[in-house]
DNA sequence: GGACACATGTAACAAGTTACATGATTGG
DNA sequence: CCAATCATGTAACTTGTTACATGTGTCC
C-alpha cells in the first residue's frame, strides 16, 4: 500500500493524523491526496504492526494530540519501498477521458468552456508551487547548495512544475483550436461543417 | 463513478466485456486503466440499470461473447457527466511521493538510478501515442480536417503526449543534476559536503 | 452563546486489485 | 497433447470516500 509509505515519509519529523491531513492538503496535493478518515486508521495499524510508536501531547489549543513517529523497523519498510524501483503505478486522469468523449456533446462553445475552466483550474494550483520553489530558492540559494534532502524535495516540486505547466500549454493549444474551430463554424451556412 | 461513464463513452460503438479491457491495455494506459473483473461487473450493473443493452454472439474463436449497447438512457448519463465540469479529481502519483522521500536512502547513485528507470518506461509509453498521432496525421490530414470526435480524440492524445514529455524533460533536468552531484562528491574529500 | 479551528475517530459504502474457476478454439 | 488466445465471470480482500459523532479551546 503506498499511502503507508508515504505516511512513514512524511513522518520523519514526529507528527499527528491531524497535521498530516492538513499536509496532504497545502503541501502534497499535486501528487497525493488523503482523508484524515483514512489516515487515522492507518497511522492506528502500522502502531499495531511496530512501523510507528506513539504517544500523547497536550495541544496548544484544543483536545490532547496523538503524536507519532517511526520506529526502526517502519523506516525499514520506508527504504525497502524506495528501492524497490519507481512505483509508476495505473494513472486515472478523468479529465483525459472526458476531453476524449466531450466530441459526443456536439458542442463547441461546451468544449471550449470545458478546457477553460481546466486552465484556470492549473492556472491556481500552479502559483503556490512556484511560490514554494521561490521561498526554497530565497532561503536555501541555488539548486548545488541544498542539502540531500532539500535536493529531492526540490526535486519532487519540479515535477509538479512540469506537468502543471505542460496541462496548461495543452489547454492553450486546445482552447486556440476550439476557437477557430468556433469561428470557422461561424462563416459557415449551417450543414457544411468540414 | 467515472468508471462508468468512461465505459459508455466507449461504448459509443457496441463491444463486449474482454475487448473494452483490451482497449484500456492498448489505447486508454496513458489516462484510465480498468482490470476485466472490474469491467464485467460493471456491465452488468449498468444492463441492470437500464442503461446498456446486451446480448449474446457466437465468436470466431472461442466461447460465446456478450456484446452491450448503450440505450439512449446510458447516453444521457454520459451526456450529464461530460456537461458537469472538468472532473479534476485526486491526483494519485506515487513516483513523485518516492522522488520526495528518496533523500531518505542517502544514495545518489541509487536515486539516479531510480529517475532513469522513470525515463525510459516514459520513453516506451511515449512511441505509441506518436505513432498514433503519426497514422492520424496520414490518414485524416490537417489537425484543421479532423471530424469532430476525431478532434476530440486527437485533443485527448496531445495530453497524453504534452504529459509524457514533460515527465521526460524531468527525468533529463534531474538525472544532470544528481550527476553533477555525484561527480562534485567524488572530488570532495568524504564527510565534508556542502 | 455561536462560529470556527483544533483534534480523533467510526460506520457504511464504493471502487479497485488479486487470485481463481471455467471452458472453447486454434496452432504447433 | 500443450500452450496461447479468446471469453466470462466470482470471491476475498484492500483501498478510498462520504457522512457522521464527539468534544476542546479561542475569539467575537
Amino acid at each position: 500500500m503506498s499511502l503507508d509509505h508515504i505516511l512513514l515519509g512524511m513522518l520523519r519529523q514526529p507528527s499527528t493524523g491531524y497535521e498530516l491531513g492538513r499536509q496532504f492538503s497545502e503541501r502534497a496535493q499535486h501528487f497525493w491526496f488523503a482523508e484524515r478518515s483514512q489516515i487515522y486508521p492507518a497511522l492506528k495499524r502500522m502502531r499495531d504492526r511496530g512501523w510507528l510508536e506513539s504517544w500523547e501531547e497536550p495541544s496548544e489549543r484544543g483536545p490532547t494530540r496523538k503524536v507519532y513517529e517511526t520506529t526502526a523497523e517502519g523506516r525499514e519498510h520506508l527504504v525497502e519501498w524506495l528501492r524497490d524501483g519507481p512505483h509508476i503505478g495505473n494513472v486515472r486522469l478523468g479529465f483525459v477521458a472526458q476531453t476524449f468523449f466531450l466530441g459526443e456533446l456536439d458542442d463547441y462553445p461546451e468544449s471550449l468552456s470545458q478546457v477553460r475552466k481546466m486552465r484556470a483550474t492549473w492556472e491556481s494550483e500552479l502559483a503556490p508551487l512556484e511560490f514554494t520553489q521561490r521561498m526554497m530558492r530565497e532561503e536555501h540559494g541555488e539548486d548545488s547548495e541544498l542539502d540531500r534532502e532539500l535536493f529531492h524535495a526540490h526535486a519532487a516540486l519540479r515535477m509538479g512544475l512540469h506537468s502543471l505547466r505542460a496541462r496548461i500549454a495543452w489547454c492553450d493549444e486546445t482552447i486556440e483550436r476550439m476557437e477557430k474551430r468556433i469561428r470557422a463554424a461561424e462563416l459557415e451556412p449551417v450543414g457544411t461543417e468540414g
